[in-house]
DNA sequence: CTACTTTGTTGGAGCGCTCCAATCCTGATC
DNA sequence: GATCAGGATTGGAGCGCTCCAACAAAGTAG
């Protein structure tokens, strides 16, 4: 299991070990014939450089760090696809990690990719407190992704949840909806927008708001409309995310209730779920892979000492219109 | 952005660095007195080990690194969380990576993987030819999650494709079914078997076997169902995955067809989107965690070189019973 | 023919750590 | 008081690489 080292290579063709090094790092200076010759001794040997060697040695890496919050959630897989592309175009690997979305965890897996002095660090979602990512912060440049920070050394790549649940009600509202309820995610990340933008645009329109607190899950979005079941129901409903609009639309259908004759649902995300024919969910969709792009390029600024303020990018989320809402009986 | 080294710890405790590396690496040997010393130490100046400069200098790592094919299919998060469980009790740490399912993007993975030099590699559900899994394999312990490899130097872990097919075959000749079609997974990973074990069972019944061609998306299976329509309609259905029962599920409703009143389907891989009330789907669970756990252990037993012959893990899968068999009508 | 570039190549120092052999204590024993 | 054992501590070498200053070789110009 012991791999040739470049002083293998350099041995076999013939040259120093320096100059197995530039050929590796695709240095212009030096001539075809020995280029050839170090190329061909290190395939033959099965040579494969050691980026820690490498990195230890030129003091500089050549990857990022991505914590994921939570690998269950396809959420984050499209940004981690963006952050990919836009690496990738500069020559950057990504290493990932992952945290499960509980501080603890979160903690020690940001430690852990500290540890491997990535050029930069990327979290996605992350629930661990602030104290902990001004002190990542301080380590290497650090871009959050939907969770919002005011640290000068810290970017940030956010959806605007105002838009987002405004576009929502809009919807509703231009299909001739008033009686519009906004089931909330709580204290979830960035619940807090979506709620305000609910509320904002429901007064925008002059219309009654009324929230439901609730949570980013599917048996909370069915617990949500149960309870309001037996009182009033609307003939709208803005979720807080795509899984609580499915459980508050299974908790619908189990009641008699049709989606969307009988009641409107929007989610919110455009998850993969959403997409399905079978679900085919009106929902809000952030733009995922470009806030992945985003978010590689404000690191990769940093990197490149391009930029010393904080960059807080804000997108505009956008609606895709499913088979999930109408207009009211 | 420069971080502390050990030289600096060392100076600030009035030790040497030899002593600071004891102490980082939890030596018995340091007394109390110059363990609290060291320790406070780092912590005023903020220091975190180099994980680099370390493993290259034990010539070991302690981290294992992980390939997942495709981070936007749920299936492999458990997986993820198996391996991490089992790591982690052991001091290891996971790097993930991914090669969205496709071979090109995948050898680069795990190229990159490799020249991080981890104790051990777990390919999820890779793509890449064998001859690139063979490679790797020589360069560390290797292991394969749903994906076979006759490799002498190689482990594997996998379902048993073939029983969790007959479970739901069987399953559904318990209801009362005889007219059951199997949309199969084409050249999909694991296809096969599934396919094998459902003709297998079919055969053992007394029962007529018919397999529609097909792929692991729910287009797909809608595609399915639409292409025997107008021909047959069976009373049961076992899908390839749930993606495709969810497909041929939405399919058979456009065509006013009731499941499970009408026709029962079952899925296979119990993903997070076949236990979401609205979905509701039977289907055959593979016991993901415990596959990642077998897969570390496969890794660490060999790192730890206890072991030298290959392990071929197949798991028996179970049938999750939900809300879409019943008896035909 | 010498001086000066330019291009290609090389040895050596050093990145932050581990590991080993050597050294230094301290206290117990004779 | 000298000897010794044992644990605690240390300097140095070295992991595989990069980077730099130095150098050799081959032009180019004066």
């Amino acid at each position: 299991m012991d791999q040739p080292t470049m002083e293998d290579v350099a041995a076999r063709a013939g040259v120093s070990r320096a100059l197995v090094s530039l050929v590796m790092r695709g240095s212009p200076k030096v001539s075809e014939h020995r280029r050839a010759a170090v190329l061909r001794a290190a395939d033959e040997l099965g040579y494969s450089p050691h980026a820690m060697a490498r990195s230890l040695a030129s003091r500089t890496s050549h990857f990022l760090g991505v914590m994921v919050s939570d690998l269950h959630n396809a959420f984050w897989a499209e940004i981690v696809d963006g952050l990919d592309a836009c690496a990738r175009d500069q020559g950057f690997e990504l290493v990932i990690n992952t945290g499960g979305r509980r501080a603890g965890r979160e903690r020690q897996a940001l430690a852990s990719l500290l540890s491997f002095r990535p050029a930069g660090i990327a979290l996605l979602g992350p629930v661990v407190p602030a104290t902990a990512i001004a002190v990542a912060g301080a380590q290497a440049p650090l871009v959050l992704v939907s969770r919002s920070c005011r640290l000068s050394t810290v970017d940030t790549v956010n959806d605007d949840g105002q838009i987002g649940s405004g576009l929502a009600v809009d919807h509703l509202v231009s299909l001739g909806h008033t009686d519009i309820v906004h089931i909330d995610g709580g204290g979830g990340s960035q619940a807090a927008p979506r709620r305000t933008g609910y509320l904002a645009a429901m007064r925008r329109h002059g219309l009654n708001p009324r929230v439901i607190r609730s949570e980013y899950t599917d048996t909370a979005g069915a617990k949500a409309i149960r309870e309001i079941l037996d009182d009033h129901i609307p003939t709208a409903i803005v979720a807080a995310n795509d899984f609580n609009a499915i459980g508050a639309i299974s908790a619908l259908e189990e009641a008699g209730l049709r989606v969307p004759a009988d009641v409107s649902v929007v989610g919110y995300d455009n998850t993969n779920l959403a997409a399905l024919r079978h679900v085919s969910l009106t929902t809000v969709d952030q733009p995922r892979t470009e806030m992945g792009r985003l978010a590689a390029e404000a690191l990769l600024q940093r990197v490149r000492g391009e930029r010393e303020h904080p960059v807080r990018h804000l997108l505009r989320p956008s609606l895709i219109v499913r088979s999930t809402t109408a207009p009211p009986r």
